[in-house]
DNA sequence: GTTGACTCCGTAGCTGACTACAGGGTCAAC
DNA sequence: GTTGACCCTGTAGTCAGCTACGGAGTCAAC
């Protein structure tokens, strides 16, 4: 997929990603984003694929992944040859697996805690901590 | 629950949970962690609470939530009142949400490349930027 | 009762991830 | 063909979240 319309400023594009032209800059230093040739004497120019890219990079922070580990992702994206990327893809694939899991126990605990202060009045358990207790028991709860 | 068998220095909980106490003061400041009372002229002590308070913050963090997020977090296990709190336990689950149905699409992508890439060689596609691209639109995969 | 490891408190420094200039070049609309 | 908004390069500053350090006090083992 080469860039189709590439017309976008690297102020178009930080307005059209949420981000400042800074960032985009600092990415591109940073190895996330790549710097398009400058044409001689004139300005570079984006598309629409970069956008998506910045948008992933602030999605994937969000997701507690730093630029270093972003940068991992990003080069499974782009695309390298099976042997070494299935064993990035692995040790990505299980993190992730990790974190949904701690989530999902999180969304349990909260869920509960919304539905029952709804039926009931004045003060109900949220025991977030426990949740994530170290060894996944999913037994013991006295 | 009250606090049984206190019995760790700062530095014992520190090395429980695999901080530094700098951390833990550092948490003190920040509200994440209550300094207990210092009996006079003598040192505070901690307990397996804190330890799991610690733990719980980490992991947290790993999450991809702020400080300031996890106090709320831990607001809402302390126990507040139903009328704020299911407030606060909404929006906190909204967002644990949003980020399992990131994480899920992640996962989907990377555990369909590690498949593909044990069937065949050479290289596969791993569109992780696609896969979080911001409709959630599961239509469209030219 | 001394000594070595540790606590307490305060303040300064570091790292990751930006964010803000400054000084010169480029573009597009008048 | 000039002007105002924007680009480029480089470097310095900021903020969150720690991390290190200094000097005085505390503890526990000898």
């Amino acid at each position: 997929m080469p860039n189709k319309m590439n017309s976008l400023t690297i102020g178009g594009l930080a307005r059209a990603a949420g981000v400042h032209v800074e960032t985009i800059r600092y990415y591109q230093r940073r190895g996330l984003l790549s710097e398009p040739q400058r044409p001689p004497g004139g300005i570079r120019r984006y598309g629409v694929a970069d956008i998506e890219r910045l948008t992933f990079v602030k999605s994937a922070q969000s997701l507690g992944f730093s630029l270093d580990e972003i940068v991992d992702l990003l080069r499974l994206e782009d695309g390298a040859h099976c042997q070494e990327a299935s064993v990035l893809a692995g040790q990505k694939l299980q993190s992730v697996q990790d974190k949904i899991a701690r989530l999902a126990r999180i969304e349990q605990v909260l869920s509960d805690m919304v539905a029952r202060c709804q039926a009931q009045q004045g003060n109900v358990a949220c025991p977030l901590i426990a949740s994530l207790r170290t060894g996944i028991s999913e037994a013991a709860q006295t």
